[in-house]
RNA sequence: GCCGGGGUGGCUGAGCGGUUUAGGCGGUCGGCUGCAAACCGACUAUAUACCGGUUCAAAUCCGGUCCCCGGCUCCA
């Protein structure tokens, strides 16, 4: 089966074709970088990264681009109110950000583009549409001309009279019409400001996108990406201002947008006191639960943000660990089966049979749940194969299909400190073997019980007692 | 008002015309175990917001209604 996507220009699912064989071109908006980053720029950019691992898993050479918005009204208002220089404010966050993605354990983009560091291909840009006609120039403003696109509203469905009487904003007067966007704007007093042929000012805010996808990926791109505020009118704009900068349709050949996260049912927002940043996420919960919380709802669909629902994750990603951690104790142990059996042969043909049906629902427009109940069992066949004590091929087979898509997921990443463990505690559960040999059972439950409260767990196995960290 | 996304069992969450209503969590029982833990097996859950229609057959298609969320202003 090969990649379907939905896209939503279209409001369906379609075959994914790129413009070139095998290559992929990627462009996600980025965050604007006026404070901490929070978990619905971590379920954004988590699903993108889950997105880019498969494409790459398919085998395109994928090209990501995540721009960084570091010149916006919002950070220069946060900027003035803490007296901190607006560029230098931004850099901050933008740091933090970074920080952030990485404790997500989400890879990197290839590049993360700055405003303010394109700034001539911006102006390039502006002043072609002026000259093709799609902007006009009022007061050191420079405003794109909707109405010359007969084709805007596409993306959102939406005629421009419609735009116009949906419009919530006080009209400017000098926009020829209310849905005129800026291309660029004439700086007041304490904002950044570049010079340009329309005196100094900054861009506006959906050009940069342009720009900066142009200019690493060409002027027609295979994804855009982005959070579903974004489609308007963000999407529709860059579109608009892109096709008629270019003149070649369509701009992007797939639009993917990233379903909203709420925090037990509501927006998350600053008001509502609900406000849950990346670093207070990772205080509280390991990275790799947050993944399977996102890997757990489909991209686009909206998913519901509740401790109890971490707490079940984290259950289920213990369970896949100590899956693994079973299988290789076991493998160790395992021999080679001289004569192949017949139970093994139809587990191993299970094992490919499953993996298939996760390919098929990846395939199928990123439909990571439907992979994930495929994962689970392929967790189980392997549980099974330990607890019929199955060959070491059998076992490995299992093991590294399962390390194979885990990596697809971005689970199973961490680095597992096989830490000796203390001294004391060694002798310890040496003292509680002896105790079990003799059958004296209340000192064995004695200590089993101490080590549980420095949360070291125990398990007797018909090898020996294993032990691990409660997580 | 306009444009989207949703409403599936106790919770979570797939399925998008028909094989068992996936998978996970939870619950019950059994196995393993000295007891646990982990795991295996069996079972459980009277589920598809509502009302019509199409069809031999609908959670799935069509029409209508209700409810929730988001966008239309900065927003992942």
């Amino acid at each position: 089966m090969t990649l379907k996507i939905c896209n939503t220009m279209s409001g369906e699912v379609e075959l994914f074709k790129p413009r070139v064989k095998n290559k992929v071109t990627i462009y996600v908006c980025g965050p604007t970088v006026y404070d901490y980053s929070h978990i619905g720029h971590g379920k954004t950019y988590m699903s993108f990264d889950l997105i880019t691992r498969y494409l790459e898993y398919k085998g395109y050479d994928v090209k990501y681009v995540v721009n960084i918005t570091d010149i916006d009204d919002k950070i220069i208002k946060r900027a003035n109110e803490s007296g901190m220089d607006p560029l230098e404010l931004a850099k901050k966050f933008e740091k933090t950000f970074h920080a952030d993605m990485h404790a997500l354990g989400i890879k990197d983009a290839d590049v993360y583009p700055t405003v303010s560091g394109h700034i001539p291909e911006i102006i390039e840009i502006i002043q072609t549409l002026i000259k093709k006609g799609f902007a006009y120039v009022v007061d050191g403003d420079v405003y794109f001309t909707v109405s010359k696109v007969e084709d805007y509203g596409k993306l959102t469905n939406q005629t421009l009279d419609a735009i116009k009487s949906g419009a919530r904003v006080g009209v400017d007067e000098r926009k020829q019409n209310p849905a005129d966007f800026a291309l660029w704007k004439n700086s007041k007093v304490g904002e950044p400001r570049w010079s340009s042929p329309w005196g100094e000012g900054r861009p506006g805010w959906h050009i940069e996108c342009s720009a900066m996808s142009t200019k690493y990926l060409g002027q027609q791109i295979d994804i855009h990406g982005g959070g579903r505020d974004l489609i308007f009118p963000h999407h529709e704009n860059e579109l608009a201002q892109s096709e008629a900068y270019s003149g070649k349709k369509p701009f992007t050949s797939y639009w993917l947008h990233t379903g909203f996260l709420t925090i037990n049912g509501e927006k998350m927002s600053k008001s509502l006191g609900n406000f849950i940043t990346i670093i207070d996420l990772l205080d509280k919960w390991d990275a790799e639960v947050f993944r399977l919380f996102i890997l757990s709802t489909h991209y686009r669909k909206p998913v519901n943000f509740t401790q109890k629902t971490l707490k079940h994750q984290k259950q289920s990603l213990q369970r896949i660990y100590n899956t693994v951690d079973n299988l290789r104790l076991q493998i160790q142990n395992a021999q080679e089966l001289e004569t192949p059996d017949k139970m093994e042969e139809e587990l191993q043909k299970q094992i490919s049979r499953v993996k298939e049906t996760l390919i098929n629902a990846m395939d199928d427009d990123f439909n990571t749940p439907k992979a994930l109940s495929e994962f689970y069992n392929l967790i189980k066949i392997g549980n099974k194969a330990i607890a019929a004590k199955m060959s070491k091929s059998t076992l490995t087979k299992v093991l590294n299909t399962i390390m194979e898509i885990a990596h697809v997921f971005g689970l199973l990443e961490k680095k597992r400190e096989i830490k000796a463990l203390p001294e004391e505690i060694q002798i310890l559960i040496k003292e509680r073997d002896m105790a079990r040999n003799r059958k004296d059972w209340k000192k064995a439950d004695e200590i089993r019980l101490k080590l549980k409260s420095m949360s070291i767990i125990l398990e007797d196995k018909p090898e020996g007692t294993q032990w691990r960290y409660q997580e």
